[in-house]
DNA sequence: GTAGGGTTAG
């Protein structure tokens, strides 16, 4: 048998059945093209079962195909080029399309743009503008879907979006992927505002609307958190009758979860006559950033309604897991997806070693880490914020080192991460030593935040009046995080004077946070200035707005039980206090003297 | 015989 010479046995089973017929007969068309009813040339039969291949992800096969045909023209060419587009090989892709310029086959529109899907896809902009000149060489400027290729890879690989306005404006006719395609590079770089200006130019102009571009649109309202707009679009997707298609009422589905509230988004769910896996995603992450205990519970009726989760459900759980701090619960779900074979996505993975830090399980999350086969720059900062979180400052120390070594470039968030961790477990020089090296290696300008987590490894360790002196440095104005992190440490280090400033900048600022007025009157208590702290006290109680208690939880043989000071808990409470009472005893033992000071607030703040 | 835009995570 001639497909013997293609692939070996065990492969060539593995084959469905129907491509395997089909293999033998293009095989042999291909051989035997001295057969009469078969024209010579290029086997078409052959191309097609290229793209056959590749549509079902055996690009290996299409590949041994493509190198065995006798004779490739250029349509044989794109269609490997595509398939291994559609497969995500866009290196190989690349590859191919250089092959085949150098072998003389001339591009046509077809070739150029599936290259430019791929130059987008890899964000090589060097690829995809060698593109752009090989289409004016072969003169594809008029070609619509060469230019709408051009808007997509410039849209996503430049800087800004002039490159890929440019190509806009020189279309004469545009046509709905033109629009579409400007509209989702203005919104998936997070240009909301821009995404909705070409939508309403587009309404302008009267250009046809379609289900792509109402989706993108209401995606744009969500991402400038509009409520308004969204709703106003949503109208206008039923006025067109565009209401009936899956992925507009998905968008519409996230709109409400992320802009409206979660019984709106509720009700639209509900209403919805058809639902896929997407639509029970959104609703699942809906509910995870607002409540995740009901995002469990929806989790589950999909489950029982017959769809299968997939990486992106599993990010939701994972992360609602985290958020309830529920170890037991989290346990389940990761075996759910390792069962599924799903614990290769990195996104997932990075979820995971979040929730093993939040349930307390720091070295699962090391774990896990330590197992991935690729790493992000999202992984090494969940894992460095875990373990400032657990007090290990060394370990994420060392991890940021080896970060930087690796060869991943650090970012901002990644810097509070590691500040944060220095600040928690008192190693100020090295604390400093990053925020240098930040600024002078790296050329990451500090904003708030960045000099907030300073303030606060300075003033953590009782270095109150050099973090006093950087908020003076600072090339902008502090805001409140930043005064906050120096209230906190005049509290810790009981300097009043530096206290009262820095409480009396953050009610410039914001007259509204109650938790300063507390924090002022603990001061002024502390120094027995009890006629100010009867005052802070007088002007909490007019403002009408109370702090609310810090609640705790934790999960005791899967029941999770929540506390707040003074709780009286049912009949479980002697026992905490007993426990309490014993830990006190150690501390003491230890040589820790109590801080009384902030009693005043917890007491009166509990009742 | 070969090519296009939209919805869910971090």
């Amino acid at each position: 048998m001639s497909t013997k010479r293609l692939l070996s046995t065990a492969d060539f089973h593995a084959i469905p059945p129907i491509i395997r017929n089909s293999l033998q007969w293009a095989h042999n068309s291909t051989a035997q093209s001295n057969t009469p009813f078969l024209p010579k040339g290029p086997s078409v039969l052959a191309t097609n079962l290229i793209k056959s291949y590749s549509e079902r992800g055996l690009i290996k096969e299409a590949r041994i195909l493509f190198d065995e045909m006798p004779e490739r023209d250029v349509v044989a060419w794109t269609a490997m080029i595509a398939g291994y587009t559609s497969c995500n090989h866009y290196s190989h892709a690349w590859a191919m399309f250089c092959q085949m310029v150098r072998n003389g086959v001339e591009p046509n529109a077809f070739t150029l743009s599936s290259a430019l899907k791929g130059c987008k896809s890899m964000k090589a902009l060097s690829y995809g503008a060698l593109v752009h000149g090989l289409a004016i060489k072969h003169g594809m400027k008029e070609s619509m879907y060469v230019n709408n290729a051009l808007m997509d890879m410039y849209a996503t690989c430049c800087v800004s979006m002039d490159e890929a306005c440019m190509v806009f404006q020189e279309i004469d006719v545009k046509n709905a992927v033109s629009w579409t395609t400007l509209i989702t590079g203005y919104t998936h770089r997070g240009d909301g505002y821009g995404g909705l200006r070409v939508f309403r130019q587009m309404l302008l102009e009267e250009a046809e609307l379609n289900p792509f571009s109402f989706s993108i649109a209401v995606r744009a309202c969500t991402s400038i958190g509009s409520y308004a707009l969204g709703k106003l679009i949503h109208s206008a997707v039923i006025t067109h009758g565009f209401d009936t298609n899956l992925p507009v009422m998905n968008s519409i589905l996230d709109m409400y979860c992320r802009c409206g509230g979660l019984s709106e988004a509720n009700q639209y769910f509900h209403e919805m006559n058809e639902k896929d896996l997407i639509t029970w995603n959104t609703l699942i992450t809906g509910y995870e950033r607002l409540d995740s205990t009901e995002s469990l519970h929806i989790f589950s009726q999909m489950e029982s309604e017959g769809f299968s989760p997939n990486c992106f459900t599993f990010t939701s759980v994972t992360a609602a897991c985290a958020n309830l701090a529920v170890l037991n619960c989290g346990q389940q779900v990761h075996g759910g997806i390792v069962r599924r074979g799903l614990d290769g996505n990195l996104a997932l993975a990075n979820a995971i070693i979040d929730m093993y830090a939040k349930c307390g399980s720091i070295s699962d999350s090391r774990k896990v880490f330590s197992e991935m086969t690729c790493r992000d720059l999202v992984s090494w900062t969940t894992m460095m914020i875990g373990y400032g979180a657990h007090g290990y400052g060394k370990e994420a120390v060392e991890l940021f080192d080896e970060m930087i070594r690796s060869g991943i470039r650090p970012d901002k968030i990644v810097y509070m991460a590691v500040l944060s961790a220095c600040s928690h477990a008192g190693l100020v020089d090295e604390g400093l030593r990053y925020f240098k090296s930040m600024v002078g290696d790296y050329n990451i300008t500090p904003n708030q935040e960045i000099y907030g987590c300073v303030v606060d490894l300075l003033g953590r360790a009782g270095r109150v009046e050099e973090a006093y002196e950087l908020i003076e440095s600072m090339p902008f104005k502090p805001d409140e995080s930043v005064w906050g992190a120096l209230l906190g440490a005049c509290k810790a280090h009981k300097l009043p004077n530096l206290g009262k400033l820095a409480a009396r900048r953050i009610l410039d600022l914001r007259p509204n946070m109650v938790g300063t007025y507390v924090m002022l009157s603990n001061i002024y208590a502390a120094e027995g200035k009890w006629g100010e702290y009867a005052n802070m006290r007088k002007l909490m109680r007019g403002m009408g707005s109370k702090k609310e208690a810090g609640r705790s939880w934790i999960e005791v043989r899967d029941q999770v039980y929540s506390f707040v000071v003074g709780d009286k808990m049912g009949s479980h409470i002697k026992w905490v206090y007993g426990v309490l009472d014993l830990l006190i005893w150690h501390m003491k033992e230890a040589g820790y003297v109590p801080d009384l000071d902030c009693l005043i607030h917890d007491q009166e703040d509990a009742t």
